[in-house]
DNA sequence: ATATCGGTGTGCGTTAAATCACATTTAGTT
DNA sequence: AACTAAATGTGATTTAACGCACACCGATAT
């Protein structure tokens, strides 16, 4: 997603080699966490990612990040506090870049600073397209769309291995494990998608479409 | 809620004065238009603005957005062409400005390609917020939100004429028309909060606010 | 092999909210 | 002042989805 770090020269590169700290975290661990205090900006270099929040009421995936990316950005902006965690759903590696070298970036360097722009851009374009489809499609609709999203935005494949249990998956289309379970089953049955436990296959694209679609 | 524009020199505002066109607008009027081809940014000057989206189903309002405030910035820098409309709630004044321009701006003036971030890096919590109370909480709870977020971003006060029909109400909490009148006749009986036709005064904020929270 | 535990599937009653239908108020026009 | 159109209120009905219950399955540990 983000090709902001290729706009960085070589004196930057070499700054960021001596004060970044590169971390690898395996599936589930947590990378960030959300109320702990932060001074960092996460580049996600590798893996998979879930951005999620503590609701009032239970756990929400806000989205799921694909490397390379820099998350916490909103966090670190704001105030001090991250207002989200972050947890790794495939192996994953991050770099944490500290907060003021990261701001010398944007000041020295327009390029980076447009790209960085450009991210968020299509973050908050993206954000809306959540929201929307969240508010007025019913849940069977939501979860052709995670199915969809997993496949042409993260695997790039009609088969591939869901990274998340069901009750992430209902976390992320915002129904109960129950309700996203028994799409799932229908789904099934009706040879809309082959499902095995986490493998995934879609054998009908078109159909799925269209219940995305129609909500 | 935008301090960008104070980060420009007198040689940017300058060049700001001539290759930007000023425009105001009546409530109502709408600004800018989903889906039209554009190449500029808007700078709401003043007023109060509706950023709404054409939904599958029904019409969703995204946000709301006070003075001063860049909007179209996801738009422009994806694609050319709008991926949400704005609406005046209020006489509003807007100075279109040149996408070249901005980003020459961004480019050359790190002070203000920072506030820029970290104003989207604000919309976005913003964003994860209303997906979050959206998505979680019940009606009643939107609504109380809704009145809330009036008060205390918009108005700063717990009098304020409603800028939004019935209808927007709901298009901004995601619940029918009728279910929103109804929570406010019940607000209105309970002596919540007391509504004739757009005028509210809050009477209870405390339990407003429990019913906020509580969902 | 047995026990334990987290993740999962599935039936059923309950409920919040949408939908439909219509009455009523308000605002803007002739 | 009368008339239209739009916005709003309110009741009755239907429905999608939740919440609870429990059964099941496949790991890892004992």
């Amino acid at each position: 997603m983000s090709s902001a770090a290729k706009k960085l020269n070589e004196e930057e590169i070499c700054l960021l080699g001596t004060s970044c700290a590169e971390v690898s975290f395996n599936a589930e661990d947590i990378i960030v966490k959300q109320n702990a205090l932060s001074t960092n900006i996460a580049y996600i270099k590798e893996g998979l990612v879930k951005i999620h929040i503590n609701g009032p009421i239970r756990e929400r995936i806000m989205k799921i990040v694909k490397a390379p990316a820099y998350i916490c950005l909103p966090s670190n902006f704001g105030d001090k506090i991250n207002h989200f965690s972050a947890t790794a759903l495939e192996p994953t590696t991050v770099c944490f870049i500290d907060l003021n070298l990261f701001k010398k970036f944007i000041y020295d360097n327009g390029d980076f600073a447009y790209q960085i722009i450009l991210d968020m851009s299509r973050g908050e374009l993206q954000n809306f397209k959540n929201c929307l489809n969240n508010a007025q499609k019913q849940n069977i609709g939501r979860i052709a769309d995670a199915i969809l999203f997993f496949a042409t935005e993260i695997y790039n494949s009609n088969t591939f291995n869901l990274p998340v249990t069901r009750q992430e998956l209902a976390d992320l289309t915002g129904i109960t494990r129950e309700s996203a379970s028994r799409i799932l089953t229908d789904f099934h049955e009706d040879k809309i998608v082959e499902i095995k436990g986490r493998q995934i296959v879609i054998l009908n694209e078109g159909l799925l479409r269209q219940i995305s679609e129609k909500g």
